[in-house]
DNA sequence: TATTAGCACTCCCTTCTTTTGAGTGCTAAC
DNA sequence: GTTAGCACTCAAAAGAAGGGAGTGCTAATA
């Protein structure tokens, strides 16, 4: 993203001055204010000219004619790419804690959400971590009854999986005992990706492929390892949007929020940032730069955040484009050093 | 709910036909509209006396002079409660299936919620069924490490609970498989109401007292127990409310939306529409009848059902006043028996 | 050459007025 | 008891008028 700096220095202020001032009132700006706003003293008629220019670059825009410019999605990208006041170095003066410990991960980022949205004022998620690299720790199968066997696998991180098979068959105890054993011995201590089928049709024969039974528990329990568990997302302040008149009227609102309570459009904007490079940091996407179709006369922010292992989920901040990026990117930066703080400390709560 | 007799056969007649055609159009019905509407032939002039005689008896009213009518809350009610005697027989001829079979119960309500949604253009919600008259069929403890101990246990309908339990001190293998032998004898077949403290009190006893690491796994096992899993709850199509002018302001659309983002005002709902008498039928709130004040200016309409051993669960649906209640009704027993069919059919898959 | 004052022009928004039309209530006739 | 007829009401739609914020352009100024 090369910055283009063929913006002279004057009106690159002025530009951030139009980008500020519309941030705050959510109106065009025009050039009279301007001529006070900025300490560059200048008349209104000089700034026309500045801003005419602009125009034609394409940074800033008229609604209609007679009246004042707002940013386009240029020009929002010039801002957060270099116009904004990098607060890099404050980081230290942390805001008071945000999050309160709570025993399920499952609370912990569901309160996330909630107080990235009444922090923010807009609409936020937040995903649960992904465990694919995870490793597993322990498994166990154990007979319910004749009929039913429960499968328990817990991984890293403390997170459990468990399903019941159905068997036709009684296992006989000393089987259940060596399938146990034999699982362990081999999966103990691997991550999820490393359990192919090879592994499991290996293991097979290794239990001996003449039980039937055998086999099918086996598959039962390749298939609970894989199957992934479907990306859960916790959101909140999905309503915030009606504070923002530009994406309040009902055909905006409406998508917007279906979008946050279908949940799929989400899951993509998670995968895609998972995806992207930019892993440690927070990306912005502006208008249609977003991955999600729905919000494109949004902004999206979001971040990543890890619990080790490699578990990584997203958080995300869904408003207006004349969005509050230097205070959504701090508290974004907060919350991803909580979560940190918080799963880092106690691994094992 | 008795029916009001005291209005003659005709104002009925044109009682009714006013709610059918407000309901179809959203607007205040005429007296000429009626007077072709209705099959007595009268002339707009009559029905106009007899409307003013349903205004004064406050089924009906206008939303300003010279205005067509509108129902009121009674009048809706009173039409409601007709169409019920009327409707009682045909529950005979079902619909098509709407539900798929899914394996988790999770994946179930929530298509149930999407299917009701799309079926009926208003927002929905299904409870899942709450577990605490449910029975304990299988208890299992098993070492992770040195440190952790998972307990899982299985309860009918196939529900799954699990826990970590930490502990300071490793327990060994014998006492272990002592606690299992007498967890299951001792808990198996009970409901988790009879579980009390006072039985895991001699619990502890009959394992030995002295061990202070049993007692404490004892306790975290009552807890995982006990711990009622919050109720979770499904919803769909809250977007819906859209189609409705009447709901669809900012402000409301805010707060019904809200209502279904946050959750907790269904839960009130869910909760009492399972207190409720009227259990096994259907039951219609209209406007100020609503327990969640949020949805004073909607009629909800909840149908209780049941999955066996006492779980029972709740399906809403929260559309305009002026919602298509023969419909919607006719879509929930059908909703209610797939739901029933499905799960006594196959209660073990 | 860069800046500024001045002015005509544009177009949105608000307010006020007018028109339209659906619908009512009442009265008098059938 | 029913109906035709008529005056009246009121919301919503359609114009009409004025105000105001802001622009672009030109000509004067430093």
């Amino acid at each position: 993203m090369a910055v283009d700096t063929s913006l002279s220095e004057r009106k690159l202020i002025i530009l951030k001055a139009i980008i500020q001032n519309y941030l705050e009132t959510g109106e065009p700006v025009g050039s009279r204010t301007l001529s006070k706003y900025t300490e560059l003293n200048l008349s209104s008629a000089t700034i026309r000219n500045e801003m005419a220019d602009l125009e034609d670059l394409g940074y800033i825009f008229q609604p209609h004619t007679s009246a004042g410019r707002i940013p386009s999605d240029k020009g929002y990208r010039l801002y957060v790419d270099m116009l904004m006041e990098e607060k890099e170095q404050e980081i230290t003066d942390r805001e008071d804690a945000m999050l309160e410990k709570a025993d399920k991960v499952e609370k912990v980022l569901q309160q996330a959400a909630k107080v990235l949205a009444s922090n923010t004022n807009y609409a936020t998620m937040v995903s649960a971590p992904i465990n694919s690299r995870n490793t597993l720790k322990f498994i166990q199968l154990s007979q319910v009854d004749a009929e039913q066997i429960v499968a328990v696998i817990v991984l890293g991180g403390n997170v459990i999986k468990n399903k019941i098979i159905e068997v036709g068959e009684t296992l006989s105890n000393e089987n259940l005992l060596k399938l146990n054993m034999l699982l362990n011995t081999t999966l103990n201590g691997m991550s999820i990706d490393q359990i192919t089928l090879g592994l499991i049709a290996r293991l097979k024969e290794q239990a001996g492929i003449h039980s039937e039974v055998v086999g099918h528990v086996l598959d039962a329990v390749a298939e609970i390892i894989h199957v992934e568990d479907d990306m859960k997302i916790y959101t909140s302040g999905a309503t915030n949007i009606f504070k923002y008149p530009e994406l309040s009227d009902k055909q905006s609102a409406q998508e917007i929020i279906s979008a946050f309570e279908e949940k799929q459009q989400l899951e993509d904007l998670v995968t895609e940032t998972l995806a992207s490079e930019n892993n440690h940091g927070i990306q912005v996407y502006i208008g249609d730069e977003t991955p999600v179709k729905t919000m494109k006369d949004c902004s999206v922010v979001t971040a990543t955040y890890e619990l080790g292992e490699g578990m990584k989920g997203t958080i995300g901040i869904i408003g207006p484009k004349r969005m509050n990026y230097e205070h959504v990117m701090k508290t974004l930066k907060t919350l991803q050093s909580e979560l940190d703080a918080i799963y880092n400390k106690n691994p094992k709560e």
